[in-house]
RNA sequence: GCCCAGAUAGUGUAGUGGCCUAUCAUGAUGCCCUGUCACGGCAUCGACUCGGAUUCGAAUUCCGAUCUGGGCGCCA
């Protein structure tokens, strides 16, 4: 059968699609012991060199050369090959030589070579990466920027971070939900939300499932976990921040602060350690040759030591009660070096839903995962007493009568229950050392983008 | 929300009042080239965000608009 591989490791036989035209080989499997092949991709560079012309065939799974001596093909192959644009999807098959002088130790000769769509010209960008794009070009036309090998990589990561995640995850039997993302009101307060058009109701988009989390808690389900969309309508304008964002949020019952504080370590210790085992060939793209995993345990730093180490490294002045900063993040990420914790956060200055410390109330057991450069998650043990709740929320200055539904579980028998949401883009940023977050989206959501 | 910066061929850039019918690279088109791999050579094509002002003269200075990037706050 031409076009498929002697153990049947084509794509399309794998899954019995009866469209055999298709039949081609995916193009990390075609190797120098075949003698034919047909393959599928996207043109990726052409080089005439006159009697003698290459071309670099992509797919998903590589790059390789068709090599065309224009006096041994046949005449439609030189029509087609004269017609062809970069970047237009094509269909060749020939003849496969071994041959030190191509890329990859072999080299196609083709037989037939058809368009299968014609790309117009010019390209919005440079997919061969000979001239870089700035980010909002790459944006504009991201279809075509995900077509360079180095940016597929990233979402390769991206999707194996989440599958690492998801097999953790039911292997500690976890349940998987999914919440509304159509909100009455606020969550936690304080963040600014997406008002939409909801029928004859007011409606927003939410910024986190939190609270539906902990209504999991008061309906028995003791480990459940979500990974979706939250929105924040802040107008910020950096390169950490997106109006949507994929959080990873897990609730437990019976547990504290410390218990999910472990589940947390050991996730990212898995997460790393997924890809760095699965993915070295996207991190070579990226440059990242070995990947640093995380410690299984990493540092626990009470919020009152970051102080002191951002007062000790910075100009400016910073006193306890005080919120971390950027600059004072970079500063004990700096002196931490590592992925870290703080721990042991003033009351104050945490959500209400924080359970205060037994010992010394004003502070809570609410806490930050670090990385050096930026926060990636919080959470915390959560108020699971009614009465206590009620309290905070005042003390907050809030309205306990905006939160009915909310504080409803909670006066029918709530067990003690604590969590974390982690930002799925901060944790691909900070893992493959993206300069943006909006590297680790494929269709980022900012202050000013809503297309494409 | 506050603050800063930027906008030149499809893409990435040079340019600081006349030397700009605007530089370089990449690209596209045509010609030459049988081992390229950032192929090479020759030729051609293609741009100053918009509006106003200053000036003999504006890509360049000023004002306004539009769009964009970034810092801070806050957060994932």
């Amino acid at each position: 059968m031409p076009g498929c591989i002697p153990d049947g490791t084509n794509l399309f036989t794998l899954h019995e699609v009866p469209v055999l035209d298709f039949m081609r080989i995916p193009i990390r499997d075609v190797t120098p012991t075949l003698e034919r092949a047909t393959i599928a991709g996207w043109v990726h560079e052409e080089r005439d060199l006159g009697g003698l012309a290459f071309f670099l065939i992509r797919d998903r799974t590589g790059i390789m050369q068709v090599t065309v001596p224009k006096k041994k093909v046949p005449e439609e192959v030189l029509i087609a090959i004269k017609e062809v644009s970069r970047e237009s999807v094509v269909r060749v098959s020939g003849i496969i030589k071994a041959t030190e002088k191509a890329p990859g130790g072999r080299e196609l000769v083709p037989e037939s070579f058809e368009i299968l769509a014609k790309a117009a010209s010019p390209l919005p960008l440079d997919v061969a990466e000979k001239v870089p794009a700035e980010i909002d070009t790459r944006l504009d036309a991201r279809f075509l920027d995900v077509r360079r090998p180095r940016i597929a990589a990233i979402f390769s990561i991206r999707s194996r971070v989440m599958e690492a995640t998801h097999s953790f995850l039911f292997r500690e039997e976890f349940l998987q939900i999914t919440t509304p993302k159509v909100v009455a009101a606020a969550t936690e307060g304080g963040t600014e939300l997406f008002p939409i058009a909801y029928f004859e109701k007011e409606a927003f988009l939410s910024q986190s499932p939190q609270l539906y989390k902990q209504m999991m808690m008061a309906a028995g389900c003791e480990k459940v976990f979500e990974i979706g969309p939250i929105f924040r309508a802040e107008e910020h304008n950096t390169v950490r921040h997106l109006n949507e964002a994929t959080s990873i949020d897990v609730e437990v019952s019976f547990a504290d602060h410390n218990d999910v504080m472990v589940l947390l370590e050991r996730l990212m210790h898995e997460i790393y350690s997924s890809v760095a085992e699965n993915c070295t060939a996207e991190l070579e793209l990226l440059g990242i040759p070995n990947l640093q995993v995380p410690e299984k345990s990493l540092p626990r730093l009470p919020y009152a030591e970051a102080i002191e180490i951002a007062a000790r490294k910075m100009e400016e002045p910073i006193a306890y009660g005080d919120d971390l900063g950027t600059a004072s993040e970079r500063a004990v990420g700096e002196e931490m070096g590592t992925h870290y914790f703080i721990t042991e956060w003033p009351t104050a200055i945490r959500p209400y839903y924080a359970m205060p410390s037994a010992a010394d109330p004003s502070i809570c057991n609410a806490f930050d995962l670090m990385h050096p450069k930026m926060e990636l998650s919080s959470g915390a043990q959560r108020c699971h007493v009614y009465d206590q709740l009620v309290a905070q929320i005042k003390s907050k200055g809030l309205s306990p009568e905006g939160f009915e539904f909310y504080l409803k579980p909670f006066q029918y028998g709530m067990p003690p229950h604590a969590g974390w949401g982690l930002g799925t883009e901060r944790l691909v940023m900070t893992m493959c050392n993206l300069q943006n977050i909006r590297e680790a989206v494929l269709f980022p959501r900012d202050r000013h983008r809503v297309t494409p």
